[in-house]
DNA sequence: TCCTTTCATCGATATCTATCAATACATGCT
DNA sequence: AGCATGTATTGATAGATATCGATGAAAGGA
């Protein structure tokens, strides 16, 4: 299992951070700066897997879409879950999720587990 | 005083948002996409505010921190605090970033957080 | 084998951004 | 008033990025 990094930045108490941590806490907000990705990951938030192809609805062209698809797997935010032929499904990573609001002093613990490993459905 | 937008964006379970929300969050995502600017943020998470000319440490230009103060203060991060004589000190604001935390899953709940972690510099 | 479909990569480009030097503004002091 | 200092603003520029069209790669079907 990846160890992911919980450290804390930007809520009032956070303790002082080396500017390593600022380098790669900012890539993962970088991620998060651009209203397509944020889409993206909002749609991955409310199913278990998704096709890239629903992502058409977005607007955009198929090569902008699999450019932000790139951004946010290398920021470790969403992953492929699966492939049914040339289908390409991907999945929200919740754990990195979770790591950037903790960085931003969200709840120090996972307090509602939604979910063991995989297969959780957000109802 | 205007309303902190508290969405739920990138969690697990979170509902589908409008585009106008995304853009919105992705504004201030973009914000903390700078490591320069999550070091400002960060010394300023552990004061209760803190002078311009403090930021002189980081190695930049004057007008490259007063720029990058200016994009915080826009997204609603900081805020000046006061000033003396020609001192401008800025200060955090928390529910700033907790909106944030929140978006992104952190505990919905209010701000006597830090009170057990024990540790916090802050002073 | 050839064709179709889905997605990734490449190349080009317009826009955005981080940065600095120069300048303007504001405040306090003499 | 005149000067010195701390910040903000302006203008310029190199580098990053979002976007698209064209092309390549992988998988399945006729």
């Amino acid at each position: 299992m990846k160890k992911l990094a919980t450290i804390t930045c930007c809520a009032p108490g956070a303790p002082p951070l080396k500017p390593k941590e600022f380098e790669s806490l900012s890539a993962r907000f970088k991620a998060l700066a651009d209203p397509t990705r944020l889409a993206i990951v909002n749609r991955l938030a409310s199913r278990d897997a998704a096709c890239v192809c629903e992502f058409n609805s977005l607007g955009l062209s198929q090569p902008t879409i699999s450019h932000h698809l790139k951004v946010l797997r290398e920021a470790g935010l969403i992953e492929i879950a699966y492939r049914r032929g040339t289908f390409y499904f991907y999945r929200l990573v919740p754990e990195a999720v979770e790591a950037l609001a903790f960085a931003l002093g969200g709840s120090a613990q996972p307090k509602l587990v939604l979910a063991t490993a995989e297969g959780t459905v957000a109802g």
